[in-house]
RNA sequence: GGACAGGUGGCCGAGUGGUUUAAGGCAGCGGUCUUGAAAACCGCCGUGGGUGAAAGCUCACCGUGAGUUCGAAUCUCACCCUGUCCGCCA
């Protein structure tokens, strides 16, 4: 969300923020939002002093009484009379206003950060060449992970269509204590080794805490909701991002106290609304699957270094596993509503003969923040503006096990453990048909 | 799910229609005193908005929303949450 006073002082930024986007009416759009602005101002400066005139009274009012000076406490009535229906019809009109003014902000995307390349679509993401890691391993005819998984018995998409529908799967034996061992694995690389806090959180939100997140009002249709007999809804989080970040919704933070670093395992859930007929087969892309995530809160100064830590984390778990990954600054079209800056991480698929996406690093800047109305004071108690929150996939579970199978496949159809994963695996060296 | 009791600033807590401009206390910050500290004393001490160059002036906020009233923390209605007990339950 954008604060409006930020937009009145920098108008002109931020049309070309937005058209950066590729908002084709951004400043159209900009001048809308400074007209509903100016007209909220206009109608609080009048019912302003109309409130403050009735207050006056109201007290004077109250003194002729408490004195029995019933004549001068009538005459306070009646000069007051008209005024009541006034502040009324204000007060509505200001809370149509505003409520207007939110709705039409909640649905702009957030500015992209300077350093952000330009660009339409995922063509024009931009390799960042430092943060590159190994080369794909000569498989000779390798397999694709469902075909792997089929084989080994240990994964079933049949059984899962009959029970759920498309794009869910049963994993049983190994493959199933496989996805609980890189889970744990990863949570555990987290906490130790870059001072995340393990958390275990809700996956059902209400509708607030995907506003603050900024997945709601404009994205619901990718999203499940579940219907209550009456009152709110539920929904189903689509990551761990959600309840992580909400978390601090509507606190004012200490200094001292930032960066928080979360991380937790959890399912998540999405409708893949508009995913028709892509990646139709195997565990890419599913309704249901787990991810191990990462959300930090900072302060401003510190959100854009905490982006390449997380990135750094998110890596780390690649280059244990030796996973040859490589790293894209994703372009201004390419980006997610809230980030205003986003790392994608890429990792090889042998099966598939491509890189594909495992991890996405997002800075969002201030934006989340203002939807969620979470602030910082400094040490002298001087509240210093919204935080920073950034947020990233450490990893992706279900592609990282599509990974480790497609890039440890054995000729004869096993799949070997990668040695930091043998320790969660009971000392297990490969997965075997079962 | 049912019954009862509650929800007031960072925390505790007074306030049941009009000098409440939310008392008082604790914690915190600054100062006086002190070699230093403690104690004592003095001062400051919620959030957001409007207006303004600033100082200031002003509005809103006592769980949330709506309402009654010249005037609401206080009265009405709905909802949310917490506690206790009962029921159910991994």
């Amino acid at each position: 969300m954008h604060d409006i006073r930020a937009i009145r002082d920098g108008r002109d930024a931020f049309v070309r923020g937005l058209a950066r986007r590729g908002l084709a009416n951004a400043a159209a759009a900009a001048d809308d939002l400074l007209e509903q602005d100016k007209a909220l101002r206009d109608v609080l400066t009048k019912l302003q002093i109309q409130q403050a005139r009735r207050n006056d009274a109201s007290k004077l009012i109250g003194q002729a009484k408490a004195k029995k000076d019933e004549a001068q406490a009538a005459a306070l009535l009646a000069e007051v009379a008209g005024l009541k229906e006034d502040i009324q019809k204000g007060e509505a009109q200001q809370r149509e206003l505003e409520e207007a003014l939110k709705a039409a902000l909640a649905v702009i995307p957030n500015i992209p950060a300077a350093d952000v390349p330009d660009g339409a679509d995922e063509k024009h993401n931009v390799p960042v060449e430092k943060r590159a890691y190994g080369k794909p391993p000569g498989l000779n005819a390798p397999k694709q992970h469902f075909e792997i998984g089929e084989g080994l018995g240990q994964m079933d998409f049949e059984r899962a269509a009959k029970v759920s529908g498309a794009r869910f799967v049963y994993l049983k034996g190994d493959l199933a204590r496989l996805e609980r061992a890189i889970a744990s694995f990863m949570l555990d690389t987290h906490t130790s080794q870059f001072g995340y806090t393990e958390v275990s959180p809700p996956v059902l939100v209400k509708s607030n805490a995907m506003f603050g997140t900024g997945q709601l009002p404009k994205f619901s249709d990718d999203l499940f909701r579940i219907a209550t007999d009456e009152g709110d809804p539920f929904w189903l989080i689509p990551t761990a991002e959600v309840p992580l970040t909400n978390y601090v919704a509507d606190e004012i933070l200490n200094e001292a106290e930032l960066p928080l670093r979360y991380t937790a395992f959890t399912p998540c859930f999405r409708a893949e609304a508009g995913a028709a007929g892509r990646d139709t087969r195997g565990m890419i892309r599913m309704h249901q699957f787990s991810k191990v995530e990462l959300v930090s809160i900072t302060t401003p100064d510190q959100s854009a270094s905490e982006h390449e830590r997380m990135t750094d984390a998110a890596q780390e778990i690649l280059k244990k596993l030796d996973l040859a990954h490589r790293v894209v600054t994703l372009c201004t079209g390419d980006m997610g509503f809230g980030a205003q800056k986003t790392y994608d991480i890429e990792v090889w698929l042998p099966g598939q003969n491509a890189y594909r996406e495992i991890s996405s690093c997002s800075n969002c800047g201030p934006f989340q923040a203002l939807r969620m109305q979470t602030r910082f004071r400094n040490a002298e108690g001087k509240v210093k503006g919204p935080v920073h929150t950034l947020n990233g996939s450490g990893l992706a579970v279900g592609r990282t096990l599509v990974a480790i199978l497609e890039n440890y496949q054995q000729g004869d159809g096993s799949v070997a453990i990668p040695a930091v994963l043998q320790p969660y695996m009971g000392g297990k060296t490969k997965i075997e048909k079962s």
